[in-house]
DNA sequence: TTGAAAGCGCTAACAT
DNA sequence: ATGTTAGCGCTTTCAA
């Protein structure tokens, strides 16, 4: 049979309360005794049981990701997000769910509300675009629904979660590709109200200015971060009289479409073109030649949004916005200006 | 204030128990109380409390989706059967959560125990490969806990779950190529233990013999699932001194990988060759030439799934295997032997 | 067909 | 530092 916290209690020769008090790493239990429960919970493989601890202590040990499965980023990068809201949900003894939601569906709020209402998550984990959605926020907020965001667009103070410098990032990849002397570097811009596109154009932009490069308004093309738009920038970028010598894609998948287009036209990479992207997802690895890209740790950003998130939900505490660092994956795909 | 069971039971005028009764779908209840109870209930907006309704039940009303994170198919194939393992369990005031499990690793049992244990799921989901892995299956029928399988490999009885007829979609794509004038059709493998690599290369060798073409092992390449390996398939393809005119990928990853292939060898795509794959993911639409598969309708398949788990865990009915169709999405890959 | 009482396994609030 | 009591919101068992 189910083993009890009583049989515990029962078997370290204390109250259940206290053995309840250990399990919660709660206070005033003397080292001596807490050694003792525990050693008895070892040995009898206790388990507690999470409805009941759900049921009588209010709150559910739940963490809820949300996510956009209309109008997401490649379903590679949420899984690994996933992955390490997992790892640290384990960590903790908290279980998962995952929603998908659809920002641009009427019964948003009603679905959340429905969400809240039905299991209650202690927490809410969100990702890229819902991560600035503000009537969610909102609801969020009114609600007393802690939340962590991965890569969230806004800055204001309140805010919890984990980014990058993405910035910085795209400044450093295009500065890579100043360095081997390209002059003529095209960019692949993301969809537009993403902060992710915007970040990244901005990087851009700041390596040419630092390198005093005028921007050429027709090497910016407007992408929508799928492998197809990254070939119809492409070809855009190809039909033009002086074309480009680099192309800096906003992700890898438009970077592969450029790559798969400049096939078609007969550009060889990097011979006659360098192309980089951005993410690292695994097929940046496969292409050929490899691509170089900058690596977003999705699944470590995952997993450290998710433990801030059960810091502020354990320990009340204010939370805060985490920084992960990026690094350069200089591979295949680029080399020096022709 | 949260609104309880009593209070619908008090503005109904029935005790708790009848409400009770209304709930779960119980029988003994007239239409007329039913009625009255239903009513009450979408007045005030009723939410039972899953924990409560666990506790006490003895059941978790929690579905759990297992899935290899290690020696996975594709990510987006995933996240589409998750979408639709999420939906029917929506439908059916179900929970549902994702576990990661590492088949080739030493504690997957052990995981699997602690999940059990730790989550007490009504049932789960298994999706490709661990659909068939004996170990997972003997301890999920040792500890009770009913599961339905997404294309498992095996077809013994009490075996639930869906299944697509792989072998017959291959077969049919490998008939398409033929119906072209193809016969020098090559085949690239899957993960070989997979079952979906079996009976796509059953189906290959099916349509083969039926048309009276002897195989040419040469012309049956090794790959693993991904991009790169069917790169790396291509270019042994196209080192032969007598190439193929088509090829038959296992998968759409596969499929693209020989694609790219074909435009570093200055192959064209149709003309001089001929390409299909399998699965109709995402990116089979946004290859240029847009790439002829068999779709295989993940989504649907995982919620179909999830449906018949539900309907043995809610009316302890015996399950059973479902089927579903397959189409050929003839598109731009493919065309004439030159 | 309906209801009353007991209890699922745990924790909150209050003792001591 | 530890224990006692009551009760979380629902379902079970049994009776009417």
């Amino acid at each position: 049979m189910r083993v009890r916290l009583e049989d515990v209690a029962r078997a370290a020769s204390v109250s259940p309360k206290t053995v309840s008090r250990v399990l919660n790493d709660e206070a005033n239990v003397s080292d001596d005794t807490r050694q003792r429960v525990l050693a008895a919970m070892q040995a009898m493989d206790y388990r507690p049981h999470p409805s009941a601890r759900s049921l009588a202590g209010h709150r559910s040990f739940l963490v809820a990701m949300l996510y956009d499965n209309n109008d997401n980023p490649a379903s590679t990068y949420l899984a690994e997000i996933q992955d390490g809201v997992l790892e640290a949900c384990d960590e903790h003894r908290y279980s998962m769910m995952v929603r998908p939601l659809r920002m641009r569906s009427g019964d948003f709020i009603r679905r959340l509300d429905a969400l809240i209402a039905d299991h209650h998550p202690d927490g809410v984990v969100l990702t890229p675009p819902i991560t600035d959605y503000a009537p969610l926020l909102k609801r969020l907020r009114e609600a007393g629904v802690p939340h962590a965001s991965v890569s969230p667009a806004h800055r204001g103070k309140g805010i919890i979660g984990v980014r990058m410098d993405e910035q910085q990032a795209a400044r450093a990849i295009v500065e890579h590709l100043l360095a081997l002397g390209h002059r003529r570097i095209a960019h692949v811009v993301g969809i537009a109200d993403h902060g992710a596109s915007r970040w990244r154009l901005a990087g851009y932009r700041e390596a040419l200015a630092a390198a005093g490069i005028a921007e050429d308004p027709v090497l910016v093309v407007q992408g929508a971060f799928t492998f197809g738009s990254g070939v119809e920038a492409a070809r855009k970028l190809f039909a033009l009289k002086k074309r480009p010598t680099a192309v800096f894609a906003a992700n890898d998948d438009m970077a592969a479409g450029v790559m798969w287009a400049a096939g078609e036209y007969g550009i060889k990479v990097p011979h006659d073109l360098s192309v980089c992207g951005f993410d690292d997802i695994p097929l940046a690895r496969q292409l050929w030649p490899a691509l170089t890209t900058v690596r977003q740790p999705a699944r470590e950003m995952g997993k450290l949004a998710a433990l801030q998130l059960l810091e502020v939900v354990r320990d009340r505490s204010p939370g805060r916005l985490a920084q992960v660092g990026f690094s350069l994956e200089v591979r295949d795909s680029t080399a020096r200006v022709p």
